[in-house]
DNA sequence: GATGAATGAGAGTTCATTCAT
DNA sequence: AATGAATGAACTCTCATTCAT
């Protein structure tokens, strides 16, 4: 069996997923990764530098392609109300078809320690950068009002989205996180206008 | 010195508070908070069954009293919209002039081991629930959409609530979070209506 | 059974004697020691900072009794040979009743990061400049030569009997160390006159 | 680049010296010592049994080289008190020219388990045998004591100029080891008399 | 012979919790 | 009720050593 480069270290990334979703990130112990991953617990530390930077390393990949992602998507959107029923539909799809992903951005990632944290934070801005960015389109395409405050917009919005996710992941229950993208993007859009 | 029954109790609350939006939850060692409180390490335990037990008892007294204060006000309210604003001047509020209970709630209590923590999300449901009814009686009262998803709603107008308390918290900067009531309101009224 | 304050400390003081001299100072877990002493694991970090700080209260546990004892056997010295002999007797005597000691103070003791280590070096010195004194005392006296180099003649003086307690703990040999104090005192005085 | 057999076994040797005084024995990494020697961390193993086995191949080689040139150097002299003076001054001067190989007798090698270490007991008994050849050759010349104990005198003597070396390599301080050689000859040849 | 990624045993240390006083 | 010394389970991380290439 022939190993790219970088292909064990993503092996590790896709067993931390998994454990963490399902323990906890505290419950967690290196070597519950390392057995998930099949490999040794000191190789783990080849990859990474410590528990919180697989963490880390977990969100800055999944946001970093989440972003990519997403860009692309808006590139065909015709205006920013068209924009922000992507950012609504394409943030619930993509964590509605991945609960472990989803589990652990909404509650495990939450759990280390906050002290500024570059890794979580410098990623996360580019999120909240795009939804800026649709907003103050919208207003400058008339479709927004023009005394919207867009910081706080901009918490409205992802608030908004990110506590929907977090109660579906809360709940436990299968719906479908999807179909609330219609509900949402109704009182986001009547929000803004 | 004349100690009414439970004051010790809240001596340890009060130190806990303190500790966890100094430390971290995680951090943050039984023995600090009895060093805090000015109690020995075993003290804490005739009071609190373990150190999660703390975290939760902690919540629960601030969103008891919370919620509390809330319906308080809330009956000196004319009509939904009044009422929204207040549960949002309300929230904003409280939490903006107490940055330790605003840390907490926040960021540390998001730290334990969610396993459905019955401790937190009963009281949360009470405050939950006071959202929604305001939400129904809007609808009763033809202020807001007929077609509005209840359950939704609550969802959007706690997130982006709770959105802008936590980038508040994680700023560490010393704007006012109280004057953010109004473009909250803006957005969140429009988006029921 | 009362135990009077610091009893315990001697107790893991006194396992730690016995575990380093049989296992040697890095093979010696800090379980074998807690063992030894009957004690927990983690009591041993109430009394200690961190497995070296154990070797190190060691020795200076050790090394001020030693000096002690030997200031009191000096005050009763009519002159520098009668006191230059009873040093020689003294440390002789003192790791030849207390071979686990001496193993400690040979060998074990020199496996610790040398980093200019003061908890080793300053009780060290008190014995050096005790060395120090009596050879100025001698000189003085006229029983000394005067243009003697007290610092290298207290090098001699020590790594002299020095040698002669390590290869009587290397060589594993029951013979008598204390009977070595003739002929290294012979050499010794003949070297200072 | 001709490789002569052996070639890289020194470099490998000369990258321990360097390390081993630089970082001290335990805190030495195997990959330290490759990295230093440009070999790979599994390279290390062709040439040497274990870390331990540097160590003491280290000394070995050391202690070989010093024999030997010692005994070149001692066939020139006249009598013992020359003899003494040559392995005085040939000490001194061989690690007052080398810090790093001072470093590693005087300290690093008195970390490894001394569980009758046969590598390095026996190179150093090739010396000690040399120190003791000169007494007898002094004695049997009428230089020396006829009751002296050349066991005891031995020690004494070796004790002493290793003492004024170790205080050296412990000072870090650039005085002239090799001028020591004349207070130390002069203590030790009228301790022998 | 050379490589260096992978291994996995091992131990120091922490700290929530207990309980004799 | 209050204390705080003692407990000991838990877990991260290191690094000497191996071995497939």
């Amino acid at each position: 069996m022939v190993k790219r480069t970088g292909e064990k270290r993503q092996v590790i990334l896709d067993a931390a997923v998994k454990t963490f979703a399902r323990t906890g990130y505290h419950r967690t112990r290196i070597a519950d990764i390392a057995g998930e991953a099949g490999v040794a617990d000191g190789t783990v530390y080849i990859y990474f530098t410590n528990k919180e930077d697989i963490l880390v390393s977990l969100f800055q990949t999944m946001m970093n392609r989440f972003v990519d992602g997403l860009k692309e998507e808006l590139t065909r959107c015709i205006d920013a109300n068209d924009k922000l029923k992507t950012v609504i539909t394409y943030h619930l799809t993509t964590l509605g078809n991945n609960p472990d992903q989803a589990k652990v951005t909404q509650i495990e990632l939450r759990q280390i320690d906050n002290t500024i944290n570059e890794g979580i934070s410098k990623p996360l801005k580019n999120y909240f950068n795009l939804i800026e960015e649709v907003i103050i389109e919208g207003k400058s395409q008339g479709l927004y009002r023009q005394n919207l405050d867009v910081r706080t917009a901009r918490k409205v919005v992802f608030g908004a989205i990110d506590e929907v996710i977090t109660c579906w992941v809360m709940s436990g229950k299968p719906y479908s996180l999807a179909k609330l993208k219609v509900p949402v993007f109704d009182m986001l859009v009547r929000g803004l206008q």
